[in-house]
DNA sequence: ACAATAAAAGATATTTATATCTTTTATTGT
DNA sequence: ACAATAAAAGATATAAATATCTTTTATTGT
């Protein structure tokens, strides 16, 4: 596993992938989805599955339906994601496994922590889903490979 | 999970302990680890068995054995650590989970992982072992609870 | 040599994360 | 109303991480 579980990084590929794909207001498929960003498709089936209840992003049923984004959620910070997904125990919890992460009885590693911690947070917290739209068209920037 | 493995967790959390127990040239029994890291005392035992067959710390069985550090163990960065037990992945590997990272076709958050990763990193690389032996003899930092 | 000690190794169990397949429900266009 | 579509939900399956228990091996002091 890397810093997020693979299912929070099949979401927020996910979330960068639809967010480009249906800024023109129409929807895409989950298999379109599964393709374009390498994943296995029942399995993401039921991540977005979550974040649509969850309210992360949207989705309609039938003929023409598929997933979308608001344009609320389009504005949404990316931690938002992470935060629907893992949880925000990246943010909070402590790096050597405390029971609580805390200035008074710190573990050792407690200070340096925080800073990249809080890097990471500032950084996910200022990011939007919909900010990659553009790189992704241009292809600056991808999503599977 | 954290951004490290529980297992991962466990071992610098015991590595800590051990480097602070034994500064006098003593030994300390596996028991005694476990309790005071707060760690499965057979889980451990893997682990330590783990890195003293990597020669992350050293172990002496029968009386009066258990594990130990020798100074060249106790002047490692606590990255040896790290890449011992998980891997170097968190050091290298995409945030979002591409087969690779690379500033040729890069994912949308490259240029901030990459950020964040090397401060870890040059975070991780630059503590050694024993540098916080004063520390917790002091309890100015604890290694449970 | 012997008994005691403590880690190493082996075998197994449990839990969680990841993945797949099937059935149901909502929506759309005819 | 009906047929087609696509997500939602439900039921399993598989793999990996975490955890426990038992047996073996090396070392020490007597
Ligand atoms: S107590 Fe460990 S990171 Fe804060
Ligand atoms: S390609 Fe994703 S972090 Fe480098």
């Amino acid at each position: 596993m890397g810093i997020f579980s693979k299912t929070c990084e099949y979401a927020v590929r996910a979330v960068f992938f639809i967010a480009q794909r249906t800024a023109d207001g129409s929807r895409v498929g989950i298999k379109e989805i599964a393709v374009n960003i390498d994943s296995p498709e029942h399995f993401l089936a039921k991540i977005l599955q979550d974040l649509s209840r969850r309210g992360i992003i949207q989705s309609v049923k039938g003929p023409n339906g598929g997933f979308y984004l608001d344009a609320q959620s389009l504005a949404r910070p990316l931690s938002d994601v992470i935060e629907a997904v893992d949880g925000g125990g990246i943010f909070r919890d402590c790096g050597l496994g405390l029971k609580e992460c805390s200035s008074k009885n710190p573990c050792p590693l407690h200070h340096d922590f925080l800073d990249v911690r809080n890097r990471l947070q500032n950084m996910l917290e200022s990011i939007t889903i919909s900010q990659f739209n553009e790189d992704l068209n241009l292809g600056i920037v991808v999503l599977k490979k």
